[in-house]
DNA sequence: CCTTGACCTTCCAGTCTCTGGAACCTTTAT
DNA sequence: ATAAAGGTTCCAGAGACTGGAAGGTCAAGG
């Protein structure tokens, strides 16, 4: 099949998989005689699993180590559990971020009486030292 | 003072502060006979503004929002406000994609052995269909 | 006076992960 | 014959910096 039918099965955009190959994350396509890059059914479920593994946010390096173990038959279970681990560690750091940084917003927009007047709780507090 | 001074009492780095007047979010700086830039005191001052809302994770378009508002001493509070709440929107639907994305790593790796056999449920997770 | 080290300058490249567009070729259908 | 739909490559841009190279300037010490 051509691009676009494996773009469509795996779900990752037709440029997005010339950009994956580019950088090497899969090899090279087949190429049919007029150029066209040629695609077996294995191909389009790797790119899905490549699809799944960023939707749940793993760097693209990340995705090519475990594409690596999905490939390896004497990987060790633990290896990936690893892997998702410390990802899962770096997505809950971020949500701390995140909700520490909502807080302090909420904090400051309540203060705020958000009418015609120049007063601003929310400037105020953003020229304070830390 | 100097571009390490003001970088010091604002808490943006040297090279961001170059790379801020060079887009355009600060005004260049007057410049002394050396060619070196020079900074008043209310220059660090907007540097730490900028350096709070750019915390709080507003992006650099925001940033140059808010400068505005800062400045316009008749301004409404109310569009302060705006900008605030429709940032914390989309630091709440962040946080929600992230925690989705927490809970399905969860659900895959609580069942993953993770020990020396290959069988691996989180690499058979992310081969299913959505 | 000379040197050393800490500043400062500019410019270019890289990060990360795509995404859009231009210019051009091939296939398929009408 | 022609037009639409698909394929190709290459270049540029997004966002927000960050690092490094090459070189000018300044203050202190010998």
């Amino acid at each position: 099949m051509n691009i676009s039918d494996v773009a469509e099965q795996s779900g990752v955009p037709v440029k997005t998989i010339r950009y994956y190959e580019e950088i090497g994350l899969i090899p090279p396509a087949v190429r049919a005689a007029n150029g066209y890059r040629r695609y077996a059914a294995t191909d389009a479920e790797t790119l899905h699993f490549i699809y799944r593994a960023r939707r749940l946010g793993f760097p693209v390096k990340d995705v090519s180590n475990l594409l690596t173990l999905r490939h390896d038959k004497n990987r060790a279970s633990a290896d990936v559990k690893a892997l998702a681990l410390r990802h899962i560690k770096e997505v809950e750091e971020r949500i701390a971020e995140l909700e520490a940084i909502r807080r302090a917003l909420l904090h400051l927009t309540d203060r705020c009486h958000g009418d015609n007047r120049p007063d601003c709780p929310i400037l105020e507090g953003m020229n304070k030292a830390d």
